[in-house]
DNA sequence: ATGGGGTCCGTACCATAGTACGGAGTCAAG
DNA sequence: CTTGACTCCGTACTATGGTACGGACCCCAT
């Protein structure tokens, strides 16, 4: 899969030829030199697998709850093999995830307690209407 | 708590003014008529328990994961006491939910297991910085 | 050798949820 | 009756993660 133009590096990816050039401009996807190798000066910039394996990396770690701003950084990393700043990174991260996953499962909990008083309730008021305005 | 001034709402609501404001243009509090009720034409706007009410119905809302458009739409539900719609936006959003927890409960475990390989693992790469370069 | 699709690049725009700024008006205390 | 804090309002700007546009250029198949 080497010498893959933009949109087949994008498609492999799974996602769009502008995103690829926007992780270029946050400085996330190296830009290849032009001209695939046949010396002439122009041309079209050919990505190979490399590339690709990059813009993975970066979707995946987007998956994990990374800001490209903390994705930079590990990339970074990884070029130093700095695995101490790593570890500290993925700890923070999950402490990160702790606090958003009991946030929304807190949410859930309260959401679906009133869905289930609004559905037996008679004619009452149905309560997810009522229910917020008591302070947090 | 009635003829609060903004900066008094605000404070009561746990927002800053311009957030205030930012709601009112967005249709979710009401702006009310300026002049306190003394008959003077112009003047400072005057905010009552019903404000607060409001404005801490959206934080709650916003808790639960609802966007300002949805709160939107909760509070227009509010005024035709359209019990059916708030179930069916209620149940919509628990689904929302459910779908955001599985996905960082997925990340959050492999993140673990990466600090974990990678505080364990000896001189060899840390597996942090190879482990997002297969795909999702 | 030419036509049409793909690429390059800068720039502008989108949604979401605010946050800040500046000038004019208002209000209450001293 | 002035001073200083607060309010009003429009407008602009922020951060995050893209998405779109337009002109110039390139390259491959016919």
């Amino acid at each position: 899969m080497a010498d893959m133009t933009i949109a087949t590096l994008a498609r492999a990816g799974g996602v769009g030829v502008e995103t690829v050039r926007f992780y270029q401009r946050r400085g996330l996807i190296e830009v290849p030199a032009r001209g695939g190798g046949n010396g002439l000066s122009g041309g079209i910039r050919r990505y190979g697998d490399a590339h690709l394996r990059r813009l993975r990396f970066i979707r995946s770690a987007q998956g994990a709850g990374f800001t490209l701003e903390q994705i930079g950084e590990l990339l970074t990393l990884d070029a130093n093999d700095d695995r101490a700043r790593a570890q500290a990174l993925a700890t923070e991260q999950i402490a990160a995830l702790d606090v958003r996953i009991a946030d929304l499962q807190r949410a859930r909990a309260a959401l679906q307690d009133l869905a289930r008083q609004c559905a037996h309730s008679g004619e009452g008021e149905c309560p997810i209407l009522t229910s917020f305005d008591r302070p947090r």
